[in-house]
DNA sequence: AATTAGCACTCAAACCAAAAGAGTGCTAAC
DNA sequence: GTTAGCACTCTTTTGGTTTGAGTGCTAATT
């Protein structure tokens, strides 16, 4: 356990390294957070930071600078929470609550107003495999295929086709639709995952078109798949604002990262409560950044995660305070709609 | 006009500082291009292709640098376009003549190739508006709305919602859909977009219901605006593979650049034939970047234009030669369709 | 026992001067 | 018209010196 102390100086090489990017001299830390204590003394417990791994000097010569370490316990434990100006608050409050008409425009709305704030990329995932199936559709487009939509209580999935058999007729579609109904509304998008095609019960019925209905019933599969999940991330040139990544072989690598589609969503994809900070090395993935999410409503019964991603040495008193901020006012408007 | 040999010496210059990225000096031009000459002849060449606008000396004791200026009659006039070898030919034959479902599968893989090859950031264009109509279908979703869905002669539009009023009859949805289908089929998507709701007409036949008429075609008009041009950029990234951009700065500045969708469309829709090449300052938008474009076929009926964009120190020889080899096997792979 | 003043020490960064090297322009000869 | 030769310019490299920031340690102080 840390003393009194030791928190205020590790909490003010935090503070001073995130806001100039410099190794923080003990003098520093005297004058802006202990000015009753003299700078050796302070150099005395920085050595004992150090020794005890919330520490790094770059060289003998220079200050310290925070470690992976000391940025989680500043985290959680030390830094104190930035409150929004309510003009700050007033501006997400109006984007946020403009008339939108689908999920997709909420996404892209969020992603923006949490990039521009934060000056980082923005992350939204939109979780959609829970949704219940309300009807299947088949509509005959007159040109040998078939629109293929799925109506569920939030949402239409509509991006898939698929070829009819030639002689088939408006009647049989009628019941290929009413038999894909009976089996699978009031089931999940996420169940046709795990769905089999039962052969032998088509036979009978249908006869020759077994293999057309195999094709929907793969072509519905197909469609959950990919709609289950879907990242939105906007606003990845905010950062070059940031001195890391003056040198763009870092600025690449930190791109290269982000586009790791699948492996931010599992980073997203978490159902701790309130907003949560993943730092550098806690997990692969983030190797010299670090993420703040947090788990939203993105419509109704639609939920998802908002979050940013950046250098470790972001602003994390504002950040969280944001992310934190944009979630609890993305609930309050989603659950005032109904 | 210029001599043959401030030819050969202009192109040695640009060849060099295309491969090295560095002034190109008199005795490096001997060795590459005139090893009968010496190269002090070389430099009196070189002092008057200066002062003709087509060289730049950074300064005194430095060699040349090609002009905006010389890259253009590079490109036009110099260079010998370079033959993609069969290995590489037969590579994009396969992978554009691979199954794919949508065009939006097929502008997918013509980028992500295309940018692979040059490595450069590709621009895949498509053009929408000239499909003709072949059927509007208003499909109730049992939810209160209506899906409608455009089909054209060569895909389905299918992304706008219409409410329905209250007390809608699924016999009234079949009226209006027969009425849309009456004014719209044979007609230009495009067209929407000029076409006055007559209000007067509608009145007689359905009454109350002129609002919800007047909102269809409302998002009819909305639908064929936002599905008129699309442009794909796949592998920004790639621009840090070059020197040019290896300070961040100018990495931004170009990522600004390339994300004005608008512009770039404008750049990128032109009908000139065969490939075409912009630099620099030609168009105010690309300044210090080139744009390689060509039209081509993205499917049936379905025009566009693929291009890269990059530095204007961009390997020429090659990126022509790519983009023209894949426009003709695009164009080849979507007539052999038929 | 904790704190602090004082000082020696280290090391990065800034500075400067000299040397090297690349490449030119010009002149005079071919 | 071409070229050898040379003086000149300017960048780049090198290496050494200085400066200054900041520390760690010791010894004195509270």
């Amino acid at each position: 356990m840390l003393s009194e102390r030791k928190k205020k100086i590790l909490c003010a090489v935090v503070d001073g390294y995130i806001e100039s990017a410099t190794p923080i001299s003990s003098k520093e830390i005297m004058q802006s957070a202990l000015p009753n204590c003299s700078s050796a003394t302070i150099r005395n417990e920085l050595s004992a930071l150090e020794s005890m791994g919330y520490l790094i000097q770059p060289h003998v010569s220079a200050g310290r600078i925070p470690s992976q370490r000391a940025f989680r316990i500043y985290v959680d434990e030390l830094m104190n929470y930035e409150r929004l100006s309510d003009e700050e608050t007033n501006l997400i409050v109006k984007y946020l609550t403009h008339q939108v008409d689908t999920v997709e425009e909420m996404v892209e709305r969020v992603a923006k107003v949490l990039s521009e704030i934060t000056h980082l990329p923005a992350l939204v995932l939109k979780e959609d495999n829970l949704d219940i199936i309300t009807s299947i559709k088949l509509l005959d487009l007159d040109n040998g295929k078939a629109l293929v939509v799925i109506v569920t209580d939030c949402r239409v999935l509509k991006d898939s086709f698929v070829d009819l058999p030639e002689h088939f007729t408006s009647g049989m579609l009628k019941s290929a639709q009413d038999w894909l109904n009976k089996i699978f509304v009031g089931k999940r998008i996420s169940d046709f995952l795990n769905y089999n095609f039962p052969f032998e019960l088509v036979n009978d019925q249908f006869g020759d078109f077994n293999k057309f209905f195999k094709r929907i019933v793969d072509t519905l599969k197909r469609e959950s798949l990919t709609h289950s999940m879907q990242l939105s991330t906007v606003g990845e040139n905010k950062i070059f604002e940031h001195v890391e990544y003056k040198d763009s072989e870092k600025a690449k690598q930190f791109l290269d990262t982000v586009e790791q589609k699948e492996l931010i969503c599992e980073l997203l994809y978490c159902d701790q409560d309130g907003t949560t900070v993943k730092i550098d090395k806690e997990d692969a993935v983030l190797e010299g950044c670090s993420l703040v999410k947090s788990n939203v409503q993105l419509g109704e019964n639609i939920s998802g995660s908002i979050g940013v991603i950046g250098p470790v040495r972001m602003n994390y008193k504002r950040v969280v305070a944001v992310v934190d901020k944009i979630s609890k006012i993305l609930n309050y408007v989603i659950n005032s709609k109904r």
